[in-house]
DNA sequence: GTGACTAGTGTCACGCAGACACTATTATAC
DNA sequence: GTATAATAGTGTCTGCGTGACACTAGTCAC
């Protein structure tokens, strides 16, 4: 049947006779602090799954588009606005949730350090406690979560290859060590410096903000992204146009 | 809220409280034939919309899970079944259907030329007309039919790229010039043909049948992919493992 | 056998990427 | 103030993948 085009004449109208499972949207948010990877997750108080670990999440509201649900819960459940947040993946198995059928559009955030430090993250109203989990050392979770948590974190680890995205991680000027730190992280492995540097400020995403972070040894450089950045997922192409290696336009590395 | 931990007590059985939309899946199938990639759109025969070409789909049963109803409604609006099928995105938009809130799951199919020959496809018992349209030719569609058609020729286009989904549009066996075409006609644009040699064979996807393609003109040895070639996502990373380079045991061309 | 048509082939030059180790600058402890 | 610890920062060489590019080979139809 099409519900688009072709019901039985009787339903035209469009009432209850066609079963609605739940909607819902998951969000994993995901932080960087203390070089490690962090999501947050929310305690559950009830049955099923009272005292286990969950995404924060909930309802889509009746005329509310998914994009906007999803940042409301975040709102509402964890304090937490301003953030990336795309889609990722739309999880529907009948049985995900014990008590009915529950499809939920899971997207996924990044929040920066910025962000991090003046939001308090807290946990809403009416939500339990809400905790910042390394993703490494997770505990149990509710659900299907851990299989979604899975996926998010291969998405990511995607694209902080293919995009500029790692920088939504970091404050807003950062150095190139602790950008650095982001991408080992989160990649789950060591890299070298110097290719690291050099891929990086070949990329052209890069600029220096001018200033230097003091610290407890020799000062670095600060870098803040060139604002086109975000996002701008440099379209690979494994068949080129023409011409369209022209696009290493970006700056070397001085000789 | 969070529909996962928290509800007020009285809610904890889930019953009609929260506002339901309806939940479809929507099909893109591809299939390429004559030169040309095609969709596969049925004719409305109500309103709204009637007249216009709309995508197959349906509802979700109660306790089918997504990608089940995908294959389902692909199988009785189109007679078609035995696809490539992959989720795509979900769009969501409480506007998208005039009549009521639909959340629709847009799956994106791939319909072998094999498969192509032997299932007539035909609309439903209960669908309209079935067509198949060139992608470059669409006629005017309900919805918001067009934006997800654009999403998956996106898809589409990055999928072949990046992986050996090309080879579902063909049949089993098939010539190189063969693929080159559906490689042109998907991404839009003339290929050099020694160097698309080079890199399909490199990839170690394909082998040789043995067979040839007797045709108008000299005939041309026919290839099949190698089983683990489908979906084989080749883990491009772009900063690699230590010794991740050892990927390079695929065939050369012989010199 | 000639023409039309499609299949099939090789090289060169360049840029990107990976492997690899030492110097520079600052703070602190003594 | 000198030594030490800690982090920042830098260059080269080699190999491989990739893009640009044009001609020969085999078959059929007339």
């Amino acid at each position: 049947m099409n519900h688009h085009s072709t019901m039985p004449t009787a339903l035209q109208g469009y009432t209850y006779e066609y079963p609605r499972p739940a909607v819902t949207v998951d969000m994993i948010l995901f932080a960087f602090q203390n070089d490690r990877l962090t999501v947050l997750l929310i305690r559950r108080t009830h049955d099923p799954f009272a005292g286990k670990w969950a995404l924060p999440g909930g309802f889509v509201g009746e005329h509310e588009d998914l994009y906007d649900a999803a940042r409301r819960e975040l709102q509402e459940e964890t304090n937490v606005s301003n953030v990336y947040l795309e889609q990722l993946y739309t999880f529907g198995q009948p049985d995900r949730d014990p008590r009915m059928r529950v499809v939920t559009v899971a997207y996924f955030a990044l929040l920066s350090a910025d962000e991090l430090a003046e939001q308090q993250v807290r946990s809403g109203s009416d939500a339990g406690d809400a905790r910042w989990w390394d993703i490494y050392q997770l505990p149990q979770l509710a659900f299907d979560h851990a299989r979604i948590l899975e996926y998010a974190l291969q998405r990511l680890r995607w694209k902080l290859e293919w995009t500029a995205l790692g920088f939504l991680l970091l404050p807003k000027e950062f150095t190139l060590s602790e950008l650095q730190r982001v991408y080992e992280t989160v990649l789950h492995e060591a890299l070298d410096k110097r290719n690291f540097r050099r891929k990086i400020l070949a990329s052209g995403v890069l600029e220096e903000s001018g200033n230097m972070r003091a610290g407890d040894h020799r000062p670095a450089k600060l870098y803040r992204f060139s604002a086109q950045a975000i996002e701008l997922e440099q379209a690979r192409r494994r068949f080129p146009k023409p011409d369209s290696h022209k696009r290493s336009s970006s700056p070397r590395l001085r000789t």
